[in-house]
RNA sequence: UGGGGCGUCGCCAAGCGGUAAGGCACGGGACUUUGAAUCCCGCAUUCGAAGGUUCGAAUCCUUCCGCCCCAGCCA
């Protein structure tokens, strides 16, 4: 993944982010024993998005530019939201991103005799007590962002009461709700995550990995600071929202005796992403409401639905890398991750003729029955992809956009009397349309210039347009779904006067049943992203079957004619 | 009106007292059998604001302004 270990050029080193400098200077300083042992540790509640990517790639790419390791661990503490449907996408995809935790796969579940063994230390020591008071209670208890809180009156229960107290909540003799563990830290702290916070809870809940083990759960505070401990963990990364809990992360730390390790807790700025939502709530609910197909929708900015898309995982990573980690809050233009896939996608995808729209061509004085074979180039970026051959007929189609009837200002496409090459093929000129009662044009009559075969004869007529087409006879019909962004708005679901579902765009999902692509691709290899040439990137769908082969858009090529039309219209 | 953070180009982001990197976007041009790609050029006299310290301030100090997060037995 990472070439840092070349010691011959040092390259013009990128600067480093704040938390690669920290990283940086405690291995230079010898702190955390001179190792660096990150982890990413999801919730198994959802499937990864492009958030998780960047958290992904932080941890990831931190332990291996600094030669140290990076685990992944599922933060499985809440039985009643996490399921292994999600624990095994989540492990499909980070490995798919590219990243490999070998034999460090662990789950906050793995530790919870040990979680539990430093529950019944801390309140051996007297630092936590079994509350008897209810949810609602406790939450009056707590006071206010302004007004501190008051100590619950089970607060000083003896030593002895609050031991037996929970390993009787252990033993499932309470239910759900009637008592809870919390740390005896102080109610008046301006911190309100210091206010005494719940170390456990009762939850008789079936745990996808424990199963009936357990009827008391730690909360999210104490099983992350311990298992961060208990792994070795030096640099634990999360979001900024965390940065009021770092005080209680290492109050666990200091309190809980003999815990090994010295895990330092780390704050950066999650992704925001232009026109896209990332809540794993509001992304759960388009799949449960089956607003999309699922968590793999194309237009998800999950990364299986990204996947299925024909994102790469490098322009992923790519992507990452190029909007830097700091703790700015930001809200990244959707369109530098559409250029990230763009320039990956150059580099790789195979090019093909494929025809969204059909316009029928015939060209008058070509031979009829004739086929002659077109030499076509498969990447021009990688002169290892070779070529192919494309069958060329008297009988073609072309894309409607291609051609007008009456051409706008700086047109240089097909209209009557001016002349375009087909991309490998010949110059044809537009002698005549033929038109439908509705008056629609339904056929282009051309003829072809049979000196201008092919490519590279030199002294040849130059003309400004090249278009692409498909043989009649030989195109293969195809489906193609053509994705746009899944909102209509910058920043969906921050509009308090509307549900985010209401600004979905409508036409995020637009199918063309009736396409029509070359030969080569009715064998396309499902998952494989070509470049349809002159239109955009596409993937072949797992929906595809050799009867019926099915496209997904990716994303478009960058389209300047678009712009002067636009600009001429408005 | 408690606490914790953050303010550098339209969007990200370097900068760490010596005179504003880079990317995306945008605009212009070259090239072109993809109006793609590629290549050139342009794009912050100024760093939320105002004072102050200094020969010198985005960087240090003071005050102010704006935005985000926190009152789950969620993570």
């Amino acid at each position: 993944m990472s070439d840092a270990s070349t010691n011959t050029s040092p390259a013009p080193a990128a600067p480093l982010d704040f938390i690669r400098q920290i990283v940086s200077e405690d291995l230079k300083a010898g702190r955390h024993g001179a190792r660096v042992h990150t982890r990413f540790p999801p919730e198994p509640n959802g499937y990864l998005h492009i958030g998780h990517a960047k958290s992904i790639c932080l941890n990831f790419g931190v332990a291996a530019e600094f030669g140290g390791l990076c685990n992944l661990r599922l933060d499985d503490t809440n039985p009643t939201k996490e399921d292994v449907e999600y624990v095994d996408s989540i492990r499909t995809d980070v490995r798919w991103l590219g990243f490999d935790w070998s034999t460090r796969e662990f789950y906050a579940s793995d530790y919870f005799e040990r979680i539990y063994a430093c529950a019944v230390t801390l309140i051996g020591d007297g630092r936590a007590y079994v509350d008897s008071l209810s949810a609602d209670e406790i939450r009056e208890y707590r006071g206010t962002l302004t007004q501190p809180g008051r100590n619950s009156p089970f607060r000083d229960r003896p030593i002895a009461e609050n031991l037996s107290l929970f390993e009787r909540m252990r033993a499932g003799e309470f239910p759900d709700g009637t008592h809870v563990l919390r740390a005896k830290i102080d109610m008046a702290s301006p911190n309100m995550n210091m206010r005494d916070p719940t170390l456990y809870r009762i939850r008789h809940a079936h745990h996808h990995r424990t199963g009936d083990t357990w009827c008391i759960y730690p909360m999210y505070d104490f099983a992350h600071a311990i298992s961060d401990a208990l792994e070795g963990i030096t640099h634990s990364l999360c979001t900024l929202e965390f940065e009021d809990h770092r005080p209680l992360y290492n109050w666990i730390i200091e309190q809980v005796p003999d815990l090994p390790g010295d895990p330092q807790q780390i704050e950066f700025a999650r992704l925001n992403l232009t026109y896209t939502v990332m809540s794993k709530r509001k992304l759960l609910e388009l799949v449960e409401k089956k607003i999309v197909s699922g968590w793999d929708d194309p237009r998800m900015p999950t990364i299986s639905g990204m996947r299925r898309r024909g994102y790469t995982s490098r322009a992923i990573r790519e992507f990452c890398a190029r909007i830097g980690v700091a703790k700015n809050e930001s809200l990244i233009d959707v369109a530098l991750l559409e250029h990230s896939v763009r320039e990956d996608l150059n580099q790789v995808a195979p090019r093909a003729m494929a025809v969204l729209k059909p316009l029928k061509v015939v060209i008058e004085n070509y031979p009829e029955g004739q086929v002659e074979m077109m030499q076509a180039i498969n990447n021009p970026e990688d002169e290892s992809a070779g070529t192919r051959q494309v069958p060329f007929t008297r009988e073609l189609y072309i894309e409607q956009d291609d051609f007008r009837e009456v051409p706008p200002k700086k047109f240089f496409r097909l209209y009557p009397g001016n002349e375009v090459r087909l991309r490998y093929a010949y110059i044809i000129r537009c002698e005549s349309v033929v038109k439908n009662d509705a008056g629609e044009v339904v056929e282009v009559r051309c003829t072809y210039d049979p000196d201008t075969r092919g490519g590279s004869a030199a002294g040849e007529r130059r003309v400004k347009g090249t278009l692409h087409w498909v043989s009649s006879a030989h195109a293969v019909r195809a489906e193609v779904r053509l994705y746009d962004r899944l909102f209509t708005t910058e920043q969906p679901g921050t509009d308090d006067r509307r549900h985010f579902t209401e600004e979905m765009n409508p036409n995020a999902l637009e199918v063309s049943r009736d396409a029509l692509v070359e030969p080569s691709l009715a064998t396309a290899v499902n998952g494989t992203t070509y470049q349809f040439e002159r239109l955009g990137y596409f993937c072949a769908d797992p929906d595809s079957t050799p009867e019926h082969p099915v496209f997904n858009r990716t994303v478009t090529l960058r389209d300047s004619w678009a712009k002067i039309e636009k600009s001429q219209n408005a």
